[in-house]
Formats: C-alpha cells, sequence, structure tokens
DNA sequence: GGAGATGTTTCAAG
DNA sequence: GCTTGAAACATCTC
C-alpha cells in the first residue's frame, strides 16, 4: 500500500510504545527484509532501549532510540506497522519484527517482502545515520521549491512523466497512485516528456505536487479516510471508472511499467 | 493456473 | 558518467 500519506498514517501506530523500554526483540533474521543488517547487533542495541522519537521522510521511516540506535523501516509494496496491547503476542508468519515492551508489541508485518529494515548506531544519539541525512527534501517542505523541481526536470527530459514522478531523488513518497492523481489534477498526459512542459505547465506540476501531498496527508495520513470523491483516487481503481472533472470514461494502461490511469480530455498529448 | 499488485534495486543498453 | 527501460525480488488475490 504504501506511498507517502499511508506511511504517514502507519508511523503513528507505534507511538503508544514512545518512551517505554523494549524488553525483547523477535526476529526472522532470514528474511529478505532483514537484508545488509546486522541481526545480533539490532537485538542487541534495542534490548532495554526505550522508542524517543519517529521521523518520516518520503516512504521512508526513522524511529530513536535511547543510546544511539537507530531503526529504519521501509514499508516497501505491502508492509504494515501496528501494535497490540499485550507482550505475550504469537508472531504469525509474516510479522517479521516484534518489539515486545510492557503490555505492548510493535510489530512489523511484511507478506510480500519488498520492505526493508535498517539498523544503525551513532556515537552522538542526536545526529541520525548518514543514509537518512542524505535524503531529498519533502515535497511539503519549503525547500522543495520551483528551482529544485526545474533542476530534476532538466536532468530527465525523455523519459515520460509518470516514470520521472515515481523517481523518489527528485518526488520522495509519490507512488503509483499518487503520481497518477498528481498528474490528474495538473491536466498533464502521463506519457508527455519534461522536455515538453511550457512554464505554465510546470508552475501547474509544482502546484498539484504540493496539493496532493498536503491534502492526501490530511485524509489517509491522519486516519485512513479515503480522499473526496473529487480526486481521481476514488475512481481509479475499477474498470470503467469516470473522470470525476469530465464524467468521460477513464483510460488506462502501462506507461514506465506501471498501471497508469487518466482522463483523456482533460491531459491531452500535445501533437509534434 | 495465470496475471497482476499503492516499490526498489540492479543490470544492460543507448 | 549519465539516463532510461526491463527484469528480478516473494507472496497473495482475483
Amino acid at each position: 500500500m504504501p506511498e507517502l500519506a499511508e506511511v504517514a498514517y502507519y508511523i503513528k501506530q507505534w507511538d503508544p510504545g514512545m518512551d517505554k523500554p523494549v524488553k525483547e526483540v523477535h526476529l526472522h533474521s532470514q528474511k529478505r527484509v532483514f537484508r545488509g543488517v546486522d541481526c545480533g547487533k539490532l537485538v542487541k542495541g534495542l534490548t532495554g532501549a526505550s522508542l524517543r522519537e519517529r521521523r518520516q521522510n518520503g516512504k521512508q521511516m526513522l524511529f530513536k532510540f535511547t543510546g544511539g540506535a537507530w531503526l529504519g523501516v521501509h514499508l516497501g509494496m505491502t508492509g504494515k506497522l501496528r501494535s497490540v496491547p499485550r507482550s505475550d503476542y504469537i508472531p504469525e508468519k509474516h510479522d517479521h519484527l516484534v518489539l515486545r515492551q510492557a503490555g505492548l508489541s510493535l510489530l512489523f508485518n511484511d507478506f510480500r517482502l519488498f520492505g526493508r529494515i535498517r539498523y544503525d548506531e551513532t556515537d552522538d544519539p542526536d545526529e541520525p545515520p548518514d543514509w537518512w541525512q542524505q535524503l531529498p527534501p519533502e515535497i511539503v517542505d519549503d525547500n522543495w521549491d520551483r528551482t529544485f523541481l526545474s533542476k530534476f526536470l532538466k536532468r530527465h527530459v525523455q523519459a515520460p512523466l509518470k516514470s520521472v514522478l515515481l523517481d523518489q531523488e527528485g518526488f520522495p513518497g509519490v507512488g503509483n497512485w499518487m503520481a497518477d492523481e498528481i498528474l490528474w489534477r495538473a491536466k498533464l498526459h502521463p506519457e508527455m516528456r519534461p522536455g515538453q512542459l511550457n512554464r505554465e505547465q510546470e508552475k501547474r506540476l509544482f502546484e498539484a505536487c504540493k496539493w496532493v501531498c498536503r491534502e492526501a496527508i490530511a485524509t489517509i495520513g491522519e486516519d485512513y479516510r479515503d480522499p473526496p470523491e473529487d480526486w481521481l483516487f476514488r475512481h481509479r481503481w475499477r474498470d470503467g471508472g469516470k473522470c470525476p472533472a469530465t464524467g468521460k470514461a477513464l483510460r488506462s494502461k502501462k506507461v514506465g511499467g506501471r498501471r497508469t490511469v487518466w482522463s483523456p480530455p482533460r491531459q491531452r498529448l500535445p501533437r509534434k
């Protein structure tokens, strides 16, 4: 599931465990989600440590623990975070990481294993690991501005807009449905190329990115509530869906290897 | 049984 | 060295 807004929702699910020590760590160390992680070090570092803080950047999450321990989580395609109010919760098949606290278990579940756990320890407990510091600015941040967008588009003049929007270096947190939602709102065809955009169209793209990210966080990110009916989101999932703006049939096809939905009369491909 | 799924990484070609 | 596109990853659902 998870894109920016879903991640904003899931990251809060561990809040009940804030400021409580971890008594015990359970994990499926042989699973792909732990690729590159020293699981022994993780268990040692988190046992007895308290959860202090959570941070989000796009689809990336970082949990700060006492003692300079940092747990990074990416939900991939099917990852989920949740907590259950009991310390003796028995992990199910796809519960790959369980942090047990007093009367509480924090879970990471991912059946498809495209998610990823990271673990780092830093000397300065207030200094996040390097990989975190190198992430691009979030779209809702002021540092993600017209200049940033413009530079990024110049580096990708040829690729379809849809593919460019899915690039986490430029549009952190945007996933398949958000990319379609942004293009729909900006009235741009998913197969247009950044090199074809005029000033007005680039401005529309910028505004749509900001708006969709903000509003998605306020609805889905808040309590997993669906966005309003006038979003493409509400109509894109089923065949035969109609554009909420024009009432005309939506079209779909693969663009850049991903299923893409758009509204033909509203999002036109420019004539060569 | 086959295809497809709200994602990232890796590899090869241009 | 860069951009681009396709395949691989692992499991469940339709």
